[in-house]
DNA sequence: CTTAAAAGTTAGTGATTGCTAACAATATTT
DNA sequence: AAATATTGTTAGCAATCACTAACTTTTAAG
């Protein structure tokens, strides 16, 4: 039927705009996890800066993951990850690490593959993510 | 500097930002190429099916790619690239293609690297498409 | 050649993710 | 403790990219 190969090839499309809805929650929960870890809190400041955006986009963002259930949060009080945010912040870590040292072990310059990583961790299935992990400890 | 260290490590998400806002346009042209060499022309019906979206979402792109310069449209009438169209086309496709043959070259199944060299192909620098290269003739 | 189907557009809406300007709360200096 | 600086929020706006409903144009069938 041309109708289900159609579908079949309209399905990668939908899968990346899928990822992109999750893309930004990602980032900032992998970052609060980071930052905590760091410098002991997480800041709506510090936020906007590792960003690059403005400080309201960070608070409006902030709302949403509150209300997402992915973190803790009061208006002027520090920032904590609640035991989903924890496990999804981990989860992105593990995944970030390990293109990130694929990239490393395939010769790409330690400069270039925190760029590439960043925008690649979102869009790599499970499947590449082992194999990716294969080349970084076998090979 | 602190400020420094704070605006390189944000540059990277950056980066991903400005792809995203490039993905779209680079999607589109890329399938537009596709459909005029399968079919002999590109429709916004079949743009729409294969993309997974609604005809007035592609009504609407196409206004804005032909603003933008990388296609010709009259409403009504068949959608041809320019040639900053093509350019663009061409370049996509083979960006798509060396991602593509890459995952394949490292084991990923088919229908898998079909879904990943969508979503990662917009985020790849040109450094790390010339690794994936060596790795897909060479090896 | 008229009618029905298919293709394409317009209008109006909503979610997401940015921004600036202005203000409120908190922390720091003096 | 008062003034200042920093931090955080609210309000209002814009761009992008989706959608449905309703309409127009073109194509195909009878």
């Amino acid at each position: 039927m041309v109708k289900n190969i159609v579908k079949a090839a309209s399905a990668r499309f939908e899968s990346v705009r899928k990822a992109h809805l999750s893309e930004n929650t990602e980032d900032y929960v992998e970052l609060i996890s980071d930052l905590i870890n760091k410098f002991g809190k997480a800041q709506t400041t510090i936020i906007a800066k590792k960003l690059g955006v403005a400080k309201p986009t960070v608070s409006k963002t902030l709302l949403k993951l509150k209300k997402d259930g992915f973190i803790n949060h009061q208006p002027y009080q520090p920032i904590t990850l609640t035991p989903k945010g924890k496990e999804l912040a981990e989860k992105c870590k593990q995944r970030h690490q390990i293109v990130y040292d694929f990239l490393i072990k395939i010769g790409v310059p330690k400069n270039i593959a925190e760029i590439d990583s960043e925008g690649i961790e979102h869009h790599i299935s499970s499947e590449t993510l082992e194999i990716f992990k294969k080349f970084i400890y076998v090979k």
